[in-house]
DNA sequence: GTCAGACCGGTGTCTCGTGT
DNA sequence: ACACGAGACACCGGTCTGAC
């Protein structure tokens, strides 16, 4: 079912908002925290805060990128589609990650494609500004060569969870990681902070769908996690990690 | 309020790979 | 050759949403 979500072909922003770095939630843990009063200024005279509606498409694999994109708020997911239309989502962005900064860098075209999977605001910052900052603030770029560093070890990790666990470990994996990411709500401090719907979650996990149901059903009976519409609730987090073969 | 179409979650059945 | 498990295809029924 990868292939009928609802993304909108063309990047239609539905409105633009004014918003100033500092004062934004994510600022501080983001990898602008080292920015100076200046290099602030500088970013949000060149900057659009744009407003996205679910599964709206930030970018699109194959274009040119524009500019540094700053999730101020909202979720969005960074997926490949293969030969057969299917998606594989290769990473998920919260509040206060960037997107697109890679390609930038490298001076490559997008290698896959954002969207939105809640109404989610999205900052665009120029690459000239980013580029002019980078290279006179250290510790920004420091940030983002551990950024980098970052990432190419989870990709390293997935390409061997991919090749070497079944997709009950992967699928176990995937609900610890999501746990990680993006809490608990703090009502019961089980249940993950983030919503997807199975057709997401089967293509973080890379499977069919209908796989990663029965896998879910099978946590369910083994009282692992409970289901509540689209939201799981962890009741077990070590026996999670056991399934997962992740020794803690 | 009704209806059609899209979306979503779930199930039955089949194929394929692997171990014995 | 056979059994078994993992995973995919096809399909069904419920829910949601937008147009009228």
């Amino acid at each position: 079912m990868g292939t009928n979500n609802i993304i909108s072909r063309e990047p239609m922003v539905i409105k633009q908002i004014k918003c100033a770095c500092e004062q934004c939630d994510a600022f501080e843990h983001s990898v602008f925290r080292s920015l100076t009063a200046d290099e602030s200024r500088l970013f949000e005279d060149s900057k659009i805060c744009n407003l996205y509606k679910k599964g709206q498409v930030i970018f699109h694999e194959g274009n040119r990128p524009q500019g540094l994109y700053c999730v101020k708020d909202g979720n969005v997911k960074v997926f490949k589609t293969g030969v057969d239309g299917r998606e594989q989502i290769v990473r998920m962005a919260k509040k206060g990650d960037v997107l697109g900064y890679r390609t930038l860098i490298g001076e490559e075209a997008y290698t896959a494609t954002a969207a939105a999977i809640v109404d989610s605001q999205i900052c665009l910052i120029e690459k000239q500004v980013f580029f002019d900052i980078l290279r006179t603030n250290n510790e920004m770029l420091w940030s983002f060569l551990h950024l980098l560093a970052n990432e190419l070890r989870n990709a390293e990790n997935f390409i061997a969870d991919l090749a070497q666990k079944t997709v009950r470990e992967r699928l176990a994996e995937v609900l610890l990681l999501l746990k990680n990411k993006y809490g608990c709500q703090p009502s019961d401090n089980q249940t993950i902070n983030v919503v997807l719907t199975r057709d997401e979650l089967a293509s973080i996990v890379g499977t069919a769908t209908e796989t990663l149901i029965r896998h879910l059903s099978d946590f369910k009976d083994e009282q692992v996690i409970e289901v509540k519409g689209r939201k799981i609730k962890i009741l077990n987090t070590k026996k999670l990690f056991h399934i997962a073969n992740i020794n803690l």
